[in-house]
DNA sequence: CTTGACTCCGTACCTGGGTCCAGGGTCCAC
DNA sequence: GTGGACCCTGGACCCAGGTACGGAGTCAAG
């Protein structure tokens, strides 16, 4: 995973970080990290070749950033906020994630709410099998107003 | 809301169920309709005057189910599936209800990992309010591989 | 008969998060 | 100096699930 740094140039040859070499890294496409340019979530790069994006090592770890809190459940726009707000405003990270938080906590019940219903339409099917009109199909086009 | 049947044509004046009148009782939009229409999700109805869509009564509740569907997590794929299996054939119902089922309890339990890492990190930040190297940016930085 | 509300159609556009492509240019190890 | 791996660009395309538009036709009440 990690280049041996080939070891003739006195072990300093420090390859440049290009970006299919960020991908690679973090583990994302190529084309992921110039989308991520162009939304602005990384930096634009130096170019000291030919147009050659040259990264700096921070790059990958800012992209693994990014998948982290998408895995958080963050969208490419509140981690911008997050990015923003990082380097100076630790409470307004805070108050994002806590917002966060308290969304997760919503859709859990909303999940929770779905699964009970279909716990409910399955065990209804389950008692006659084969009923030709199906009682979840039929369940779900009542009214049935449940939960507020 | 129920608009009075008139009352001066022996109380049954049958307003023909328009795209419109459809959308507003299942409450979508009326684009929504025509959308549905498009994916096959309902059936092509007679148009008896020039051209306008007159629908049957069941439609209105089959938007409905398909809203309520869209509620417990189907796409509209699996909901076109469901409507064409809910017809004849049960045990096919119920299998993509348990499937469905199940992947709400992944999605669960993934959204509880989240909040247990965003509860973590909103801890570290919580203990010294207004560091400028924010500890959730920092935390999201670092490699962490807390779950498998 | 007029007016306003409604409907028709196809097509374009939207959000979010990417992914792919063609037709070049470049880098570097051998 | 050559071959293969890599990189450049802008723009098109993808998925889902709609929403909006515009110009025309129609229905029904007053």
């Amino acid at each position: 995973m990690i280049e041996p740094p080939s070891d003739r140039r006195r072990t300093i040859a420090p390859p440049p970080l290009t970006i299919g070499r960020v991908a690679r890294r973090a583990g994302v496409n190529r084309e992921t990290i110039r989308y991520y340019q162009r939304r602005g979530l990384i930096a634009e790069p130096a170019r000291p070749a030919a147009g050659f994006r040259h990264y700096p090592e921070e790059t990958v770890a800012r992209v693994r950033f990014i998948k982290r809190a998408q895995g958080l459940g963050f969208s490419l726009r509140e981690i911008g906020e997050l990015l923003d707000l990082g380097e100076r405003n630790c409470e307004a990270v805070r108050a994002l994630a806590e917002r966060k938080y308290r969304e997760i906590d919503r859709r859990m019940a909303d999940l929770a709410a779905m699964k009970a219903a279909l716990q409910r339409l399955t065990a209804d099917c389950a008692n006659g099998d084969l009923q030709t009109p199906c009682p979840i199909v039929r369940a779900l086009e009542e009214e049935e107003k449940g939960e507020a």
